[in-house]
DNA sequence: GATGAATGAGTATTCATTCAT
DNA sequence: CATGAATGAATACTCATTCAT
């Protein structure tokens, strides 16, 4: 579902369009922002990789940290859908827990820029800022929760590290994957496949 | 044990001590580094941590770049004898393995702000740069590599991508870990566990 | 005749104007460039001179060797088109040597910044710089080849170092040039007429 | 004769020694100003040209413009006293004048630095500064402005200006002088060459 | 004779941002 | 929707120079 947020105009309906040269930029700063990080990717950056003047930006956004906040947005609503897409038809906890982690990791390592956006942490924006970010973030952790808690596991296990070692695992990703080798998927399926089996006890 | 760098009392017998104010500004680096990132830690910064003028940073290291070369052969060099203490007189292979990985989220996770640098990526560094970093780090990774490759495996694992499920795992711990609830050295047992342990097939 | 460039009026069917701005900063640079040499005269001191901040100046050009390679454009042309209009209507070959070498004095003596720019050698700028000096001055040197060459001269006489002199002669002058004696058209007849005159055996 | 200046220590009359690292820093300084400038040639520069740090510099010259009125006055002395060689046992006036003129071309091309010194400009330095170097070069002028006195020239000939063109045209050539083609001596022939034989009216 | 360590002002340049047009 | 022109503060870094040791 699009965002809008801006006059969409006379024609209504289109999936996602409106604002065309908002989504651009948005496009540009995603990219950027992956690429060398919120500090180094600056409006100047930004505005020429879509052939604007940093100025005209601020027609479209009234800061850098809201063009953050706007990418960020955008990030989480994608790998979102993504991952609640690859749930639809599948009942097994441990079958959803793998495809979730599919999906997580082919919007962090495919072309899209966005994802990786989400995952980055921004030590210097303001609070205010960070508070929003972490708020978008916290449905679509919320969703990973629910996907551990399905699992069934010994009750020695505490699912709030199982949480977070799995998104350590599949959110370093990055800073390894190198495309030409195995997919996300079939890296998702390994991460998953390691915790799900034992590694223990069964050198056969 | 320590190769000294540490202040082991007034003038006790260290063969590379007395530069003093560069080991200071090493410290300020590490942790504006840490705090703010690379390319928001400005020399401004760093200077003023320690009371200097941005001017005299120059005097102990030729650039920023230098300076974070610095700190992160520093940090390799502190994780690394951290995780080598830790093994001394273990054995049993994942007994090693969670020895290390303790080892490793105590230096990453302690008051210690050196570890922290050397896990982040440094996305707008010159590429000779990146590759000193890369090499500095190269020795350290293959330590670990020894580790996975000690452990009784079934021959289904890829020991390749288990070894970068752990680093991510480990690695992506700063970005929730808070002090106060568990230790680095539990939190390691609990993801070592994750994988040494069956998750899966024994709900009782 | 000019190419317009200067103020014909207020909005008189100039083609290429309005750019106020950027014509007033080449002007302090041209100014400062000659005052004090390319080095010493620093971005601060150019803005400051139009009343600007050293950052405003950057919106006009991208860089000091920019702002360099513009001013010596400009002077080039100016000189060039000096010596062109002074030509205008001459055929005996020595008086368009003195008429030119007038033209040539008149622009690097008179309250013209540019002309000054033109001549001084730039050691420091890169070398990509100093092709584009060259090639921006190349067409103005290749006019006085010209002249000489049209001069009818002993057989003897290398045409080649005659030129060296001459310009050196007149390039020379701006080191003991002071307004006041003799201008810069009496100077020129003077060195052309060193040239054109026996000094020798005549002592009468 | 050496300048001495200093402590020239327990065994005198050596023909120019005495201060060793003073000299050493003396020809590096007299490198980096003509390769440079005055303004680019750092104090940084010329010290670890000669594997100094930058505050010894300092205990040899007590400032940088110091440093160059002490190469300025060597360099006024060496091309003093080649032009002086240079006369002796000639008695013919242009015979006397091309001798002189080759000598300071040799001076000033040759892998001399310190020749290339005395004519450039210096605008940035501070008045009593440019008063010295002016008050060093006197003597040199005025042997030359000897020389053009003894031409046996026509009355009309303003000897002033004579002088300033030989100047300007000798000192002109480092701006294009290359080695490996005719050498300083072949060019100061020609240029007084051009001064002292009829160019005009004998094109047979 | 020279160094180690700094200073304070300066270098060119880039930053996010503003605002009249 | 965007530009042209700027601002003011920051960026990494270099300058000539000082001075205790």
């Amino acid at each position: 579902m699009a965002i809008a947020q801006a006059h969409n105009g006379p024609d209504a309906n289109m999936p996602q369009r409106a604002d065309n040269r908002r989504d651009v930029l948005l496009d540009a700063a995603a990219r950027l922002f992956r690429e060398r990080g919120y500090d180094a990717a600056s409006m100047r950056h930004i505005a020429s990789a879509v052939g604007m003047l940093p100025g005209s930006v601020y027609y479209h956004f009234s800061s850098k940290d809201e063009l953050l906040c706007a990418v960020y947005e955008e990030g989480v609503r994608r790998i979102h859908e993504a991952v609640e897409d690859a749930l639809t038809d599948r009942t097994e906890p441990w079958d959803r827990l793998t495809a979730a982690a599919a999906a997580h990791l082919e919007t962090l390592l495919g072309d899209n820029d966005y994802g990786a956006v989400v995952i980055r942490p921004y030590p210097t924006v303001p609070d205010d800022v960070r508070d929003q970010l972490i708020t978008l973030r916290d449905g679509y952790e919320t969703l990973f929760r629910g996907l551990i808690d399905a699992l069934p596991l010994p009750p020695s296990v505490d699912r709030h590290y199982l949480r977070l070692h799995l998104f350590g695992a599949l959110n370093w990703t990055p800073t390894w994957y190198r495309p030409g080798g195995d997919g996300p998927r079939a890296i998702a399926e390994q991460i998953v496949g390691h915790l799900r089996h034992p590694l223990e006890g069964d050198p056969s």
